[in-house]
DNA sequence: TGTACATCAGTGAACGCGCGTTCACTGATGTAC
DNA sequence: TGTACATCAGTGAACGCGCGTTCACTGATGTAC
Protein backbone atom coordinates (compact mmCIF):
# COMPACT_ATOMS: atom_id res chain seq x y z
CA UNK A 1 0.00 0.00 0.00
CA UNK A 2 1.33 3.44 -0.63
CA UNK A 3 4.15 2.28 -2.81
CA UNK A 4 4.62 5.60 -4.00
CA UNK A 5 7.47 7.24 -1.75
CA UNK A 6 6.95 10.56 -0.04
CA UNK A 7 8.48 13.62 -1.86
CA UNK A 8 8.49 15.19 1.75
CA UNK A 9 10.59 14.74 5.03
CA UNK A 10 8.12 14.84 7.14
CA UNK A 11 4.87 12.31 6.54
CA UNK A 12 1.97 14.44 7.43
CA UNK A 13 0.15 12.24 9.78
CA UNK A 14 1.57 9.14 10.59
CA UNK A 15 -0.52 8.53 13.28
CA UNK A 16 -3.29 8.11 11.69
CA UNK A 17 -1.73 6.41 8.24
CA UNK A 18 -0.44 3.51 11.08
CA UNK A 19 -3.60 3.52 12.77
CA UNK A 20 -5.25 2.80 9.02
CA UNK A 21 -2.53 0.01 8.21
CA UNK A 22 -3.34 -1.80 11.52
CA UNK A 23 -7.20 -1.24 10.69
CA UNK A 24 -6.55 -2.75 7.52
CA UNK A 25 -4.72 -5.53 8.89
CA UNK A 26 -7.06 -6.47 11.36
CA UNK A 27 -9.19 -6.93 8.47
CA UNK A 28 -7.60 -9.13 6.69
CA UNK A 29 -6.27 -11.40 9.52
CA UNK A 30 -7.58 -10.56 12.56
CA UNK A 31 -5.30 -9.43 16.31
CA UNK A 32 -2.57 -11.55 15.16
CA UNK A 33 -2.19 -10.12 11.56
CA UNK A 34 -1.42 -6.99 13.61
CA UNK A 35 2.34 -6.48 13.15
CA UNK A 36 4.46 -3.58 13.71
CA UNK A 37 6.96 -3.97 10.89
CA UNK A 38 4.25 -4.58 8.32
CA UNK A 39 1.94 -1.14 9.64
CA UNK A 40 4.97 0.55 9.11
CA UNK A 41 6.25 -0.82 5.45
CA UNK A 42 2.67 -0.04 4.37
CA UNK A 43 2.62 3.69 5.62
CA UNK A 44 6.00 4.17 3.95
CA UNK A 45 8.43 4.44 6.85
CA UNK A 46 11.02 2.52 8.63
CA UNK A 47 9.83 0.20 11.11
CA UNK A 48 11.13 1.95 14.11
CA UNK A 49 9.48 5.59 13.20
CA UNK A 50 6.42 3.75 14.72
CA UNK A 51 7.83 4.63 18.06
CA UNK A 52 7.12 8.38 17.69
CA UNK A 53 3.47 7.44 17.78
CA UNK A 54 2.92 4.47 19.54
CA UNK A 55 4.85 3.10 22.80
CA UNK A 56 5.11 -0.11 21.30
CA UNK A 57 3.53 -2.82 19.55
CA UNK A 58 0.52 -3.25 22.58
CA UNK A 59 -0.44 0.64 21.84
CA UNK A 60 -1.06 0.04 18.75
CA UNK A 61 -3.04 -3.02 18.83
CA UNK A 62 -5.51 -1.07 21.56
CA UNK A 63 -6.13 1.75 18.88
CA UNK A 64 -7.31 -0.79 16.46
CA UNK A 65 -8.96 -2.84 18.98
CA UNK A 66 -10.85 0.42 19.99
CA UNK A 67 -11.31 1.01 16.04
CA UNK A 68 -13.22 -1.80 15.86
CA UNK A 69 -15.56 -1.78 18.43
CA UNK A 70 -16.16 1.91 16.63
CA UNK A 71 -17.08 0.07 13.37
CA UNK A 72 -18.94 -2.19 15.07
CA UNK A 73 -21.28 0.23 16.58
CA UNK A 74 -21.22 2.22 13.69
CA UNK A 75 -22.54 -1.19 11.60
CA UNK A 76 -25.19 -1.92 14.08
CA UNK A 77 -26.45 2.45 13.54
CA UNK A 78 -26.61 2.05 10.53
CA UNK A 79 -29.02 -1.24 10.74
CA UNK A 80 -30.99 0.72 13.31
CA UNK A 81 -31.42 3.51 10.99
CA UNK A 82 -32.78 0.92 7.90
CA UNK A 83 -35.76 0.75 10.37
CA UNK A 84 -39.09 2.07 8.97
CA UNK A 85 -41.02 4.73 11.74
CA UNK A 86 -43.66 2.66 12.72
CA UNK A 87 -46.46 3.61 14.46
CA UNK A 88 -46.88 0.47 16.97
CA UNK A 89 -44.42 1.15 19.89
CA UNK A 90 -44.33 -2.62 20.26
CA UNK A 91 -43.81 -3.29 16.97
CA UNK A 92 -41.03 -0.76 16.91
CA UNK A 93 -39.00 -1.73 19.97
CA UNK A 94 -38.80 -5.37 18.63
CA UNK A 95 -37.91 -4.68 15.41
CA UNK A 96 -34.81 -2.88 17.05
CA UNK A 97 -33.88 -5.57 18.75
CA UNK A 98 -34.02 -7.80 16.22
CA UNK A 99 -32.26 -5.02 13.57
CA UNK A 100 -29.16 -5.05 16.72
CA UNK A 101 -28.63 -8.33 16.51
CA UNK A 102 -28.68 -8.52 12.77
CA UNK A 103 -26.07 -5.71 12.70
CA UNK A 104 -24.18 -7.37 14.49
CA UNK A 105 -24.16 -10.89 12.50
CA UNK A 106 -23.45 -9.00 9.59
CA UNK A 107 -20.49 -7.15 10.39
CA UNK A 108 -19.43 -10.05 12.30
CA UNK A 109 -19.74 -12.02 8.16
CA UNK A 110 -18.85 -9.24 6.25
CA UNK A 111 -15.95 -7.53 8.37
CA UNK A 112 -14.66 -11.15 10.80
CA UNK A 113 -11.56 -9.71 10.93
CA UNK A 114 -12.33 -6.49 12.63
CA UNK A 115 -15.02 -8.47 14.57
CA UNK A 116 -12.48 -10.99 15.86
CA UNK A 117 -10.24 -7.72 16.66
CA UNK A 118 -13.05 -6.06 19.03
CA UNK A 119 -12.22 -9.11 21.53
CA UNK A 120 -8.91 -8.66 21.27
CA UNK A 121 -7.67 -7.04 24.34
CA UNK A 122 -8.22 -7.68 27.61
CA UNK A 123 -9.10 -5.67 30.26
CA UNK A 124 -11.34 -3.39 27.46
CA UNK A 125 -14.16 -2.25 30.24
CA UNK A 126 -11.77 -0.60 32.86
CA UNK A 127 -9.06 0.35 30.80
CA UNK A 128 -7.28 3.56 30.34
CA UNK A 129 -8.11 2.92 26.78
CA UNK A 130 -11.78 4.07 26.07
CA UNK A 131 -13.90 1.84 24.38
CA UNK A 132 -15.07 2.62 20.58
CA UNK A 133 -18.01 4.03 19.98
CA UNK A 134 -20.28 4.91 17.23
CA UNK A 135 -21.53 8.04 15.76
CA UNK A 136 -23.94 8.68 18.28
CA UNK A 137 -21.27 8.11 21.03
CA UNK A 138 -22.82 4.91 22.46
CA UNK A 139 -21.09 1.36 22.24
CA UNK A 140 -22.45 -1.45 20.97
CA UNK A 141 -23.00 -2.90 24.26
CA UNK A 142 -24.89 0.03 25.34
CA UNK A 143 -26.94 0.41 21.84
CA UNK A 144 -28.33 -3.35 22.84
CA UNK A 145 -29.28 -1.90 26.19
CA UNK A 146 -31.23 0.97 25.07
CA UNK A 147 -32.32 -1.21 22.95
CA UNK A 148 -33.86 -3.43 25.63
CA UNK A 149 -35.01 -0.16 28.18
CA UNK A 150 -36.87 0.17 24.82
CA UNK A 151 -38.70 -3.21 25.47
CA UNK A 152 -39.34 -2.73 28.99
CA UNK A 153 -40.88 0.38 27.95
CA UNK A 154 -43.28 -0.96 25.00
CA UNK A 155 -44.34 -3.55 27.81
CA UNK A 156 -42.82 -6.78 26.18
CA UNK A 157 -40.31 -7.08 28.46
CA UNK A 158 -40.83 -7.72 31.68
CA UNK A 159 -38.87 -5.25 34.43
CA UNK A 160 -37.59 -8.38 36.66
CA UNK A 161 -36.16 -9.73 33.72
CA UNK A 162 -34.73 -6.52 32.54
CA UNK A 163 -31.48 -7.11 34.62
CA UNK A 164 -29.46 -9.52 32.98
CA UNK A 165 -31.05 -9.29 29.64
CA UNK A 166 -28.28 -7.78 27.75
CA UNK A 167 -26.27 -11.06 28.27
CA UNK A 168 -28.72 -13.40 27.21
CA UNK A 169 -29.13 -11.56 24.12
CA UNK A 170 -25.94 -10.83 23.24
CA UNK A 171 -24.37 -14.26 24.20
CA UNK A 172 -27.44 -15.86 22.08
CA UNK A 173 -25.98 -13.43 19.18
CA UNK A 174 -22.09 -13.60 19.81
CA UNK A 175 -22.32 -17.30 19.96
CA UNK A 176 -23.85 -17.58 16.56
CA UNK A 177 -21.82 -14.99 15.08
CA UNK A 178 -18.35 -16.63 16.36
CA UNK A 179 -19.74 -20.00 15.33
CA UNK A 180 -20.30 -19.34 11.59
CA UNK A 181 -17.24 -17.24 11.28
CA UNK A 182 -14.78 -19.58 12.89
CA UNK A 183 -16.67 -22.55 13.93
CA UNK A 184 -18.15 -25.81 12.50
CA UNK A 185 -21.17 -23.34 10.20
CA UNK A 186 -18.28 -21.57 8.68
CA UNK A 187 -19.26 -23.79 5.62
CA UNK A 188 -22.79 -22.42 5.39
CA UNK A 189 -23.65 -19.50 2.46
CA UNK A 190 -25.18 -16.51 3.43
CA UNK A 191 -28.91 -17.54 3.07
CA UNK A 192 -28.67 -20.48 5.50
CA UNK A 193 -26.86 -18.18 7.91
CA UNK A 194 -29.51 -15.73 7.65
CA UNK A 195 -32.28 -18.22 7.90
CA UNK A 196 -30.49 -19.39 10.87
CA UNK A 197 -30.00 -15.86 12.71
CA UNK A 198 -33.45 -15.53 12.69
CA UNK A 199 -34.85 -18.33 13.98
CA UNK A 200 -32.16 -17.16 17.02
CA UNK A 201 -33.56 -14.06 17.55
CA UNK A 202 -37.51 -15.67 17.09
CA UNK A 203 -35.80 -18.24 20.23
CA UNK A 204 -34.19 -14.74 22.26
CA UNK A 205 -37.38 -12.25 21.76
CA UNK A 206 -39.43 -15.77 22.67
CA UNK A 207 -36.76 -16.78 25.37
CA UNK A 208 -36.51 -13.23 26.89
CA UNK B 1 8.25 -30.89 32.42
CA UNK B 2 10.45 -34.03 32.44
CA UNK B 3 13.46 -32.43 33.42
CA UNK B 4 14.57 -36.21 34.15
CA UNK B 5 17.55 -37.24 31.20
CA UNK B 6 16.41 -40.41 29.46
CA UNK B 7 18.37 -43.31 30.75
CA UNK B 8 17.94 -45.07 27.31
CA UNK B 9 18.58 -43.83 24.00
CA UNK B 10 14.81 -44.63 22.54
CA UNK B 11 12.38 -42.35 24.03
CA UNK B 12 9.86 -44.65 24.84
CA UNK B 13 6.65 -43.25 23.57
CA UNK B 14 7.48 -39.94 22.32
CA UNK B 15 4.83 -39.43 19.71
CA UNK B 16 2.29 -39.61 23.26
CA UNK B 17 4.35 -37.45 24.95
CA UNK B 18 4.73 -35.13 22.31
CA UNK B 19 0.89 -35.17 21.83
CA UNK B 20 1.08 -34.93 26.16
CA UNK B 21 3.26 -31.59 25.93
CA UNK B 22 1.47 -30.22 23.17
CA UNK B 23 -2.32 -30.80 25.49
CA UNK B 24 -0.25 -29.32 28.26
CA UNK B 25 1.19 -26.11 26.14
CA UNK B 26 -2.76 -25.44 24.83
CA UNK B 27 -4.06 -26.31 28.32
CA UNK B 28 -1.98 -23.20 29.63
CA UNK B 29 -2.17 -20.81 26.56
CA UNK B 30 -4.93 -22.19 23.88
CA UNK B 31 -3.78 -23.41 20.23
CA UNK B 32 -1.22 -20.59 19.51
CA UNK B 33 0.62 -22.07 22.50
CA UNK B 34 1.53 -25.05 20.94
CA UNK B 35 4.50 -24.52 19.39
CA UNK B 36 6.59 -27.61 18.38
CA UNK B 37 10.04 -26.79 19.83
CA UNK B 38 8.20 -26.40 23.43
CA UNK B 39 7.08 -29.47 22.82
CA UNK B 40 9.79 -31.28 22.35
CA UNK B 41 12.00 -29.50 25.22
CA UNK B 42 9.16 -30.90 27.54
CA UNK B 43 9.57 -34.53 26.16
CA UNK B 44 12.95 -33.95 26.93
CA UNK B 45 14.42 -34.52 23.30
CA UNK B 46 16.35 -32.68 20.23
CA UNK B 47 13.95 -29.96 18.00
CA UNK B 48 13.99 -32.09 14.86
CA UNK B 49 12.72 -35.92 16.60
CA UNK B 50 9.61 -34.39 16.83
CA UNK B 51 9.56 -34.88 12.77
CA UNK B 52 9.29 -38.95 13.46
CA UNK B 53 6.06 -38.23 14.40
CA UNK B 54 4.42 -35.37 13.04
CA UNK B 55 4.83 -34.77 9.43
CA UNK B 56 5.04 -30.44 10.70
CA UNK B 57 3.65 -28.26 13.27
CA UNK B 58 -0.02 -28.42 11.87
CA UNK B 59 -0.05 -32.65 12.22
CA UNK B 60 0.78 -31.85 15.99
CA UNK B 61 -1.73 -28.77 16.14
CA UNK B 62 -4.46 -31.16 14.71
CA UNK B 63 -4.11 -34.03 16.77
CA UNK B 64 -4.28 -31.84 20.27
CA UNK B 65 -7.87 -29.76 18.91
CA UNK B 66 -8.91 -33.87 18.22
CA UNK B 67 -7.24 -33.94 22.25
CA UNK B 68 -9.14 -31.08 23.37
CA UNK B 69 -12.65 -32.00 21.34
CA UNK B 70 -12.56 -35.30 23.21
CA UNK B 71 -11.70 -33.64 26.57
CA UNK B 72 -14.72 -31.22 25.59
CA UNK B 73 -17.67 -34.39 25.20
CA UNK B 74 -16.23 -35.81 28.00
CA UNK B 75 -16.88 -32.79 30.29
CA UNK B 76 -20.26 -32.91 29.10
CA UNK B 77 -20.66 -36.81 29.44
CA UNK B 78 -19.37 -36.44 33.40
CA UNK B 79 -21.95 -33.82 33.34
CA UNK B 80 -24.60 -36.20 32.22
CA UNK B 81 -23.46 -39.05 34.39
CA UNK B 82 -24.41 -36.94 37.59
CA UNK B 83 -28.20 -37.11 36.71
CA UNK B 84 -30.10 -38.94 38.83
CA UNK B 85 -32.50 -40.93 36.99
CA UNK B 86 -35.81 -39.22 36.88
CA UNK B 87 -39.35 -41.51 36.70
CA UNK B 88 -40.65 -38.45 34.39
CA UNK B 89 -39.16 -39.09 31.08
CA UNK B 90 -40.02 -34.88 30.43
CA UNK B 91 -38.20 -33.96 33.52
CA UNK B 92 -34.95 -36.28 33.09
CA UNK B 93 -35.10 -35.08 29.19
CA UNK B 94 -35.51 -31.41 30.35
CA UNK B 95 -32.14 -31.96 33.06
CA UNK B 96 -29.97 -33.69 30.35
CA UNK B 97 -30.10 -30.56 28.00
CA UNK B 98 -29.10 -28.37 31.05
CA UNK B 99 -26.43 -30.61 31.92
CA UNK B 100 -24.48 -30.46 28.37
CA UNK B 101 -24.99 -26.59 28.56
CA UNK B 102 -23.52 -26.88 32.06
CA UNK B 103 -20.82 -29.24 31.10
CA UNK B 104 -20.12 -26.95 27.81
CA UNK B 105 -19.81 -24.01 30.35
CA UNK B 106 -17.96 -25.40 32.76
CA UNK B 107 -15.47 -26.96 30.44
CA UNK B 108 -14.89 -23.52 29.19
CA UNK B 109 -14.36 -22.28 32.47
CA UNK B 110 -12.33 -24.77 33.73
CA UNK B 111 -9.98 -25.38 30.60
CA UNK B 112 -10.44 -22.38 28.60
CA UNK B 113 -6.75 -22.99 26.80
CA UNK B 114 -8.12 -26.28 25.64
CA UNK B 115 -11.67 -24.94 24.71
CA UNK B 116 -10.31 -22.28 22.48
CA UNK B 117 -8.19 -24.87 20.47
CA UNK B 118 -11.50 -26.75 20.17
CA UNK B 119 -12.15 -24.25 17.71
CA UNK B 120 -8.00 -23.85 16.56
CA UNK B 121 -8.27 -25.84 13.43
CA UNK B 122 -10.73 -24.80 10.39
CA UNK B 123 -12.20 -27.76 8.75
CA UNK B 124 -13.08 -30.00 11.49
CA UNK B 125 -15.98 -31.97 9.90
CA UNK B 126 -15.08 -32.42 6.52
CA UNK B 127 -11.41 -32.82 7.19
CA UNK B 128 -9.04 -36.16 7.23
CA UNK B 129 -8.43 -35.77 11.01
CA UNK B 130 -11.60 -37.34 12.80
CA UNK B 131 -13.46 -35.41 15.32
CA UNK B 132 -12.60 -35.88 19.25
CA UNK B 133 -14.93 -38.39 21.04
CA UNK B 134 -16.05 -39.04 24.60
CA UNK B 135 -16.05 -42.19 26.19
CA UNK B 136 -18.94 -42.83 24.44
CA UNK B 137 -17.74 -42.61 20.89
CA UNK B 138 -20.23 -39.17 20.35
CA UNK B 139 -18.64 -35.82 19.70
CA UNK B 140 -19.62 -32.92 22.03
CA UNK B 141 -22.14 -31.89 19.21
CA UNK B 142 -23.88 -35.20 18.55
CA UNK B 143 -24.10 -35.60 23.08
CA UNK B 144 -25.98 -32.05 22.00
CA UNK B 145 -28.60 -33.93 19.31
CA UNK B 146 -29.16 -36.93 20.83
CA UNK B 147 -30.31 -34.40 23.72
CA UNK B 148 -32.52 -32.50 21.58
CA UNK B 149 -33.70 -35.82 19.85
CA UNK B 150 -34.72 -36.97 23.63
CA UNK B 151 -36.75 -33.54 23.97
CA UNK B 152 -38.60 -34.19 21.25
CA UNK B 153 -39.56 -37.51 21.76
CA UNK B 154 -40.37 -36.88 25.79
CA UNK B 155 -42.97 -34.07 23.96
CA UNK B 156 -41.10 -31.14 24.88
CA UNK B 157 -40.18 -30.03 21.70
CA UNK B 158 -42.31 -29.60 18.89
CA UNK B 159 -40.84 -31.42 15.58
CA UNK B 160 -40.98 -28.86 13.35
CA UNK B 161 -38.44 -26.92 15.81
CA UNK B 162 -36.15 -29.61 15.82
CA UNK B 163 -34.34 -28.82 12.62
CA UNK B 164 -31.31 -26.41 13.57
CA UNK B 165 -32.21 -26.77 17.29
CA UNK B 166 -29.15 -27.63 17.89
CA UNK B 167 -27.74 -24.63 16.30
CA UNK B 168 -29.28 -22.32 18.29
CA UNK B 169 -28.73 -24.03 21.93
CA UNK B 170 -25.29 -24.01 20.79
CA UNK B 171 -25.45 -20.35 19.34
CA UNK B 172 -26.21 -19.58 23.40
CA UNK B 173 -24.18 -21.59 25.45
CA UNK B 174 -21.47 -21.01 23.02
CA UNK B 175 -21.66 -17.43 22.96
CA UNK B 176 -22.09 -16.78 26.77
CA UNK B 177 -18.40 -19.32 27.01
CA UNK B 178 -16.69 -16.90 25.06
CA UNK B 179 -17.80 -13.92 26.54
CA UNK B 180 -17.06 -15.19 30.12
CA UNK B 181 -13.45 -16.44 28.82
CA UNK B 182 -12.26 -13.67 26.96
CA UNK B 183 -15.14 -10.68 26.17
CA UNK B 184 -16.29 -8.30 28.63
CA UNK B 185 -17.92 -10.76 31.68
CA UNK B 186 -14.25 -12.06 32.33
CA UNK B 187 -14.17 -10.19 35.74
CA UNK B 188 -17.24 -12.01 36.83
CA UNK B 189 -16.91 -14.48 39.64
CA UNK B 190 -17.77 -18.09 39.15
CA UNK B 191 -20.84 -17.95 41.44
CA UNK B 192 -22.42 -14.96 39.33
CA UNK B 193 -21.39 -16.78 36.15
CA UNK B 194 -23.30 -19.72 36.94
CA UNK B 195 -26.04 -17.52 38.03
CA UNK B 196 -25.97 -16.23 34.22
CA UNK B 197 -25.66 -19.43 33.16
CA UNK B 198 -28.54 -20.79 34.64
CA UNK B 199 -30.80 -17.40 33.53
CA UNK B 200 -29.31 -18.30 30.12
CA UNK B 201 -30.08 -22.13 29.97
CA UNK B 202 -33.92 -21.30 30.98
CA UNK B 203 -33.75 -19.17 28.32
CA UNK B 204 -32.96 -21.47 25.65
CA UNK B 205 -35.52 -23.59 27.34
CA UNK B 206 -38.17 -21.28 26.74
CA UNK B 207 -37.06 -20.01 23.13
CA UNK B 208 -36.50 -23.43 21.77
C1' DT C 1 11.68 40.62 6.75
C1' DG C 2 15.70 37.87 7.73
C1' DT C 3 18.49 34.81 10.37
C1' DA C 4 19.92 31.53 14.28
C1' DC C 5 18.46 27.97 16.67
C1' DA C 6 15.75 24.45 19.25
C1' DT C 7 12.63 20.84 18.43
C1' DC C 8 11.54 16.43 17.20
C1' DA C 9 9.80 13.27 13.23
C1' DG C 10 11.81 10.07 10.49
C1' DT C 11 16.50 7.47 9.12
C1' DG C 12 19.95 3.73 9.02
C1' DA C 13 21.95 0.06 11.10
C1' DA C 14 21.92 -3.28 14.23
C1' DC C 15 20.61 -6.44 18.31
C1' DG C 16 18.79 -10.76 20.19
C1' DC C 17 15.16 -13.90 20.06
C1' DG C 18 12.62 -18.04 19.11
C1' DC C 19 10.57 -20.15 15.67
C1' DG C 20 9.89 -24.12 11.96
C1' DT C 21 12.50 -26.94 9.28
C1' DT C 22 16.51 -29.50 6.79
C1' DC C 23 20.81 -32.06 6.68
C1' DA C 24 23.98 -35.77 7.48
C1' DC C 25 24.93 -38.53 11.40
C1' DT C 26 24.82 -42.33 15.19
C1' DG C 27 23.66 -45.91 17.80
C1' DA C 28 19.92 -48.95 20.02
C1' DT C 29 16.77 -52.45 18.68
C1' DG C 30 14.82 -56.53 16.52
C1' DT C 31 15.22 -60.04 13.02
C1' DA C 32 17.26 -63.51 9.78
C1' DC C 33 20.35 -66.85 9.42
C1' DT D 1 21.95 -69.92 21.09
C1' DG D 2 24.96 -66.73 18.79
C1' DT D 3 26.15 -63.39 15.39
C1' DA D 4 25.59 -60.03 11.30
C1' DC D 5 22.91 -56.75 9.67
C1' DA D 6 19.01 -53.71 8.34
C1' DT D 7 15.98 -50.49 10.31
C1' DC D 8 14.85 -46.23 11.94
C1' DA D 9 14.31 -43.21 16.33
C1' DG D 10 16.77 -39.69 18.18
C1' DT D 11 21.23 -36.44 17.74
C1' DG D 12 23.94 -32.30 16.59
C1' DA D 13 24.52 -28.46 13.98
C1' DA D 14 22.84 -25.24 11.18
C1' DC D 15 19.67 -22.38 7.98
C1' DG D 16 16.71 -18.41 7.06
C1' DC D 17 13.04 -15.78 8.66
C1' DG D 18 10.50 -11.97 10.59
C1' DC D 19 9.67 -10.05 14.59
C1' DG D 20 9.90 -6.12 18.37
C1' DT D 21 12.94 -2.93 19.94
C1' DT D 22 17.21 0.20 20.82
C1' DC D 23 20.86 3.30 19.37
C1' DA D 24 22.99 7.37 17.54
C1' DC D 25 21.98 10.15 13.64
C1' DT D 26 19.97 13.84 10.30
C1' DG D 27 17.45 17.15 8.43
C1' DA D 28 12.83 19.67 7.91
C1' DT D 29 9.98 22.72 10.47
C1' DG D 30 8.47 26.55 13.32
C1' DT D 31 9.72 30.15 16.55
C1' DA D 32 12.36 33.92 18.88
C1' DC D 33 14.93 37.65 18.17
Amino acid sequence: MEVAKRVTYRHGDLHQALLDAGVQLAREGGPDAIVLREATRRAGVVPNAAYRHFADRRALLHAVCAASQSALAVAIEIELATLPSHIDPVATARARLRAVGTGYMRFAQTESGLFRTVFSVPDTTQNSVPAGVGAGGLTAFQLLATTLDGLVDAGILPVERRPSAEYLAWSAVHGLATLIIDGPLRSLDSAQTHAIGELLLDMVERGL
